[in-house]
DNA sequence: GGCTATTGTCAGCGATCGGCGACATTGCTA
DNA sequence: TAGCAATGTCGCCGATCGCTGACAATAGCC
């Protein structure tokens, strides 16, 4: 075992969800409980434990508290070339985005 | 002028104000307009402003989802080793909080 | 085995979100 | 200078947020 543990040395964030499992991850590293972590960041249990589990439409503020709280404050990198499915597809924008609109 | 532009390579988010800045100025890289950003990720106009000015308490959901669209994607660095000023400096906790709650 | 801490879930409530449509302001180009 | 596109702002609306407080269900420990 290195001197890192078993951490993701780096994550890529592109859903709520992969902010849920982060935010558990990060939590269970500093030894806390929802309801300490709940504490230091200001919010309710309730709050942490929807987030964890990958609440779409939770406060982006308080999502930022909470990383940084817990020692984990995001990042942009320029990371990939991005040669995949990204934008401008000429496809229905106006269709893709009917059918993306928050479900939940 | 580089390749690059004027862009940082790097940039740490850790306010909402933070998410504002970088989505605007990938939006004006981009050449987009704010209207097009908006239908692109399938938002209001509104939206957008009000995000670009930092609002704290906007949807993760729709913030991600911008990001992605415009092809700057977060993640998560073990950046620094944290000696400044960040948490847990023994000062009353509650107080902090309370004082932080969004006041908008 | 029994107990305590942790976690997940419920309903109700005030506050706020994000959308709509229109209007003022600004900026840029011709 | 005139004119158009982009941007910033307004009020109203249904939908959803996050909070409280309590109760199950696990999990971990002695």
């Amino acid at each position: 075992m290195s001197t890192y543990g078993d951490f993701e040395a780096i994550m890529l964030i592109r859903t709520p969800q992969d902010i849920g499992a982060l935010l558990r991850e990060s939590r269970k590293k500093a030894g806390l409980g929802q309801a300490e972590l709940a504490r230091r960041i200001g919010v309710s249990r309730q709050w942490v434990v929807e987030v964890e589990r990958g609440k779409p439409r939770a406060e982006m503020g308080l999502v930022l508290r909470a990383l940084n709280t817990l020692d984990n404050p995001l990042q942009t990198g320029l990371t990939a070339p991005y040669d995949g499915v990204a934008d401008t597809p000429d496809i229905d924008i106006d269709a893709i985005v009917e059918a993306a609109r928050q479900p939940r």
